[in-house]
DNA sequence: CGCTTATTCTATTATTCGCTTGAATAATCG
DNA sequence: CGATTATTCAAGCGAATAATAGAATAAGCG
């Protein structure tokens, strides 16, 4: 009754979605396009992969659908192609961290002094954010500032914060966010502010998590 | 400074849970195994794969940490390991259905009658549900209905709707539910009913959705 | 136009994957 | 115990995949 032949096609549509998720460059890919459009060049770089081997991979994500681009002037800018993405790549994050244990041991390698440095929730950060009572600094790129970031936040590139520690507010408590929980920026700005004196924690949150949970996000 | 082999080991930890997701017969299995605990031989059979196939696709699923087994006598029974699998699930098919254009050809010919039998949304039916307006019938195979099935509802397995259907309640409307939405027992079970000149609708949801929403399962 | 830069295409290679077949293991039953 | 049933293991094969290198395309610039 029910063709057997086309359910197999359905699942091989979904299938075409996991596919795409199924090679770590890839989901690099898609994290950094998560935090805005990039050009190849660049995300070649950012994950140290060949510029070739960057396009090829990114032609099978956008086979899959998942990312668009669009050409301008020399350069062809990828971006993820619907906020239902975004929601994948979380839910297999969320998956992975419920059930491997492995990851927790190589992201303890990785997030070094992750343990140490006790994050600030996304719901705390609002209420202080409000109360006016913390500096929110974005440590990641300035491009990537660009492209969008949490209201109230100050670009300050993790290259930048040692300067920036020096005119640095002295009385309230700096807060450093970057990319997601899997991104070292944040931690690496907090052990500088720290050194420097400055009382400096890391936000739990990235953009992502932000606009996910329907908070506001600026650009420009 | 940020150690790049590491990085590359949390998107390969991350990977795995997607690698597993890669093939059509494993997302059919996960949604087979969405709807309660089944022994390999079952699994087999439902999806026309061979035992050995089912059973090396399981294990794979299993090294992903995705399903768990346990022996029950001479048969292993599988199960989802967590119940962050089925919101990965979801997310699949959610991206799929929001990307991919073929999907929606395809599942136009495999569920023959889904445009014509409109559904009833979930609020809807439980609206409906605590008015006592409606007959909820599950006619997904009696052993699933045993696993979990929506408070409520009745097992009418769909080759017993036939039958059933001279018993039926003609005043108030039948709801008919299954696997989800891409489940056509509940289409055939709705245009068996409607031949029969009883007024039948289908739900749009499945155990897995209404789980999802935190609506009220029942077992046994 | 020719030169430079950014990206994609093509071909090649090593590896992995999905499936089949037949044998092995494990529990139950007479 | 031997027979039966359910599942897994092991080997092998063709297809798909990821990466590399080098050529090709396409836009911008002097």
């Amino acid at each position: 009754m029910a063709d057997p032949a086309a359910k197999q096609r359905i699942y091989e549509q979904f299938a075409r979605i996991s596919k795409a998720l199924a090679a770590p460059a890839r989901l690099e890919l898609l994290d950094l396009l998560s935090q805005g459009e990039r050009a190849v060049d660049g995300l070649a770089r950012a994950t140290a992969l060949s510029v070739a081997n960057a396009s090829q991979h990114l032609q099978i994500l956008a086979a899959a659908r998942l990312v668009e681009s669009r050409r301008e002037g020399q350069r062809i800018l990828y971006r993820l192609a619907d906020p239902s993405v975004e929601v994948l790549l979380h839910a297999v994050r969320t998956t992975a961290e419920a059930r491997l244990a492995e990851l927790d041991a190589v992201a303890r390698a990785y997030l070094v002094g992750r343990d140490e440095f006790e994050p600030i929730s996304r719901t705390e950060l609002r209420r202080r954010l409000q109360a006016g009572t913390v500096t929110l600094i974005d440590v990641r790129p300035a491009d990537e500032y660009q492209h969008g970031h949490l209201a109230g936040a100050v670009s300050v590139p993790l290259e930048e914060v040692a300067s920036w520690a020096a005119s640095a507010p002295r009385r309230r408590t700096v807060v450093a966010y970057c990319r997601g929980p899997y991104c070292v920026y944040a931690l690496q700005a907090v052990a500088a502010l720290r050194k420097r004196g400055i009382s400096a924690v890391r936000a739990e949150d990235g953009v992502s998590e932000w606009r996910a949970a329907g908070l506001p996000i600026e650009a420009g």
